[in-house]
DNA sequence: AAACATCACGAAAACGTTTTCGTGTTAATA
DNA sequence: TATTAACACGAAAACGTTTTCGTGATGTTT
């Protein structure tokens, strides 16, 4: 890399002090209108910039973000960060990304090497490993540091900050709900491993919604799947066995995955079984039927999470502390054509 | 922020010099075994970690890759990133992320952000903006300002560099050349704007195939749309207007559209018209049919890049420049239930 | 003419490292 | 005992900024 040009080069070709040069591109009143535009055209002319390495050092500060997601594929997790992107840059914030791939000490590393100077702030969602082991030593690291931390969608109790997320019980439950006021009654729930703190909130919604309208739940309609590998034996298996009018999933994938695995099978949607998703992302659109999902609004989580940290980061040269607070972010029904009564004239 | 421990604070508190404190966290054989155990255990215990900026400023190495793309929410671009992202991480790199949207102004303002030492080199697939007005003086200024940059995917002739893509024409060409054996005649194009670097390609790897088999092209059947809103009235309306038994798309988002929709009026895949798609995403893999794709391998493709520009990044210090390199990705077949005669079990 | 302001600029410290070079102390050699 | 080598460490410059404070040269007021 070619050695680019500095306050020291321009004040040596002028013939006046660094700290001259300086202000004079500051347009400071201390210096004399002559030496400005002298300065000022130099500068232009060899197109001087300033090193950013060098501000940060000097002021502390170094408009970065460090963003640490557990997987950047899913439509979710890449619509949340061009949120946070979009927000940032306007903002004049650079995000550097991490990816933890679900795994604690992904986690644990990225932050590290954030956490050095690199990175004024931190937002993430937790990685699959962090929500099993409830292992959160790096975080309150962080904390302590006082480097400022926004969790958004897989998040957790136990550490205190800025948090993001969607209504996941409430939405749940309006899901289940559409179920039953279409007539519903064996309505099964396909969902993650149980400690993710989303997968927790749906099942919780998908409880109240069976409470609240009297309708007993059988646990046995309740499909746990892995992550990492859905099997599609597992899932036949699943349908095979029972009964089923309606599925619940707690994710796009899932429900694409499920839904094409019945309809191979013979079984009509929407008419014999509806199926509704999370993450009303590209799967959901282009299914067939189309996917009617519970919307996550991804982009807006994303712009919040920034907001949230670009705020915190500023005000932290100010006055006293700011309590944290969590956003909720509303899930809508995004209707299709996996359900019924829904869109009356075409079905997309 | 809390004040970090730095050099200087344990060199007070032990009553030894900076420098000692330096080199005795670096083990150097200058200290004496007295002097190392002592500062060294002095920093484990506060947790000292150097300060990344003071480092990169002293050193002219960020250790940080810029990383450009158009788009981040499409499979392909996310693949690619990821791969990115993994082999500098791996390499001790960090990855700036930085979203063009297809804009040539929005390409600049994130060079120009980082290029004043927040990065050791860029990793970028050109914005439609810059393809359609061939204003490359943005990557000129990197050049001169030698900083190392790879492209991929989206790619121009006119700037020297290292650059990555898969091999489009030959692609296009095996995927045409399959409908054609499979006894396909009025095979349909749907491809975008021309200006593209990877269209252009994969035309003309549609139109050899052809040649190559004597069969005419009827310039009826290439339809172009706008990447940014396609609209489904002009996909109805080529296919109501022109008799068709296979379409070749450029793009999975515009392979799983057209057959959604051709499937609506009625029409048989693959028996009475075939697709294959471009980008083996996850569309592809749960559209119904299974759409028959050529992959074309992100992840590798990221990896290849970072791994060039590291190598660059790396090599700068060291002896003459060594030649620009472009390596070509192949891109292969993945067969379903889109096309015929193929996987013979079961169509997923 | 003496006292004071204003102006225009420079010196130097600071941010937190790394690294070169010098130097005082001790131990080994002649 | 005088010379040298090895050892263990410190001073200082450098990376490229920003910012405080000091100061000499003018111009303005009594």
């Amino acid at each position: 890399m070619k050695r680019k040009i500095t306050l020291k080069h321009i004040a040596r070709e002028l013939e006046v002090s660094i700290s001259t040069v300086s202000k004079a591109l500051k347009n400071s009143a201390e210096i004399s209108d002559d030496t400005k535009q002298k300065v000022q055209a130099f500068a232009k002319l060899y197109n001087y910039r300033p090193n950013n390495l060098a501000i940060s050092l000097k002021s502390r500060r170094t408009n970065n973000i460090g963003v640490i997601i557990p997987d950047i594929v899913h439509y979710f997790f890449t619509t949340v960060f061009r949120g946070i992107e979009q927000y940032s840059k306007k903002h004049g914030y650079n995000v550097i990304a991490c990816v933890s791939d679900e795994s604690l000490e992904k986690e644990i590393v990225n932050m590290e090497m954030l956490a050095n100077g690199s990175v004024d702030g931190f937002i993430m969602a937790l990685s699959a490993e962090t929500q099993k082991t409830k292992d959160f030593d790096h975080l309150r690291q962080i904390k302590d540091l006082e480097i400022p931390l926004v969790l958004f969608d897989r998040i957790t109790d136990e550490v205190e900050c800025d948090k993001v997320l969607i209504n996941d019980k409430e939405a749940a439950f309006t899901a289940v709900r559409k179920f039953i006021d279409n007539g519903r009654k064996r309505i099964a729930l396909i969902t993650t491993e149980d400690y993710f703190s989303v997968s927790q909130g749906r099942e919780a919604g998908y409880r109240q919604a069976h409470e609240s309208c009297g309708l007993a739940i059988d646990e046995d309609l309740i499909l746990r799947l892995s992550f990492r590998d859905l099997d599609e034996g597992d899932i036949n298996a699943f349908f095979d066995a029972r009964d089923v009018d309606a599925v619940l999933c707690v994710n796009e994938i899932f429900a694409a995955h499920s839904m094409n695995l019945v309809q191979q099978k013979g079984v009509k949607v929407p008419e014999e079984m509806e199926f509704i998703g999370f993450t009303d992302g590209i799967l959901s659109k282009y299914a067939k039927p189309g996917l009617t999902s519970m919307a996550q609004h991804g982009f807006k989580m994303g712009e919040i999470a920034a907001k949230m940290l670009i705020d915190r980061v500023e005000s932290n040269l100010g006055e006293e502390e700011e309590p944290y607070r969590t956003e909720i972010i509303k899930s809508t029904l995004v209707e299709r054509g996996s359900t019924l009564n829904t869109i009356p004239a075409k079905l997309v």
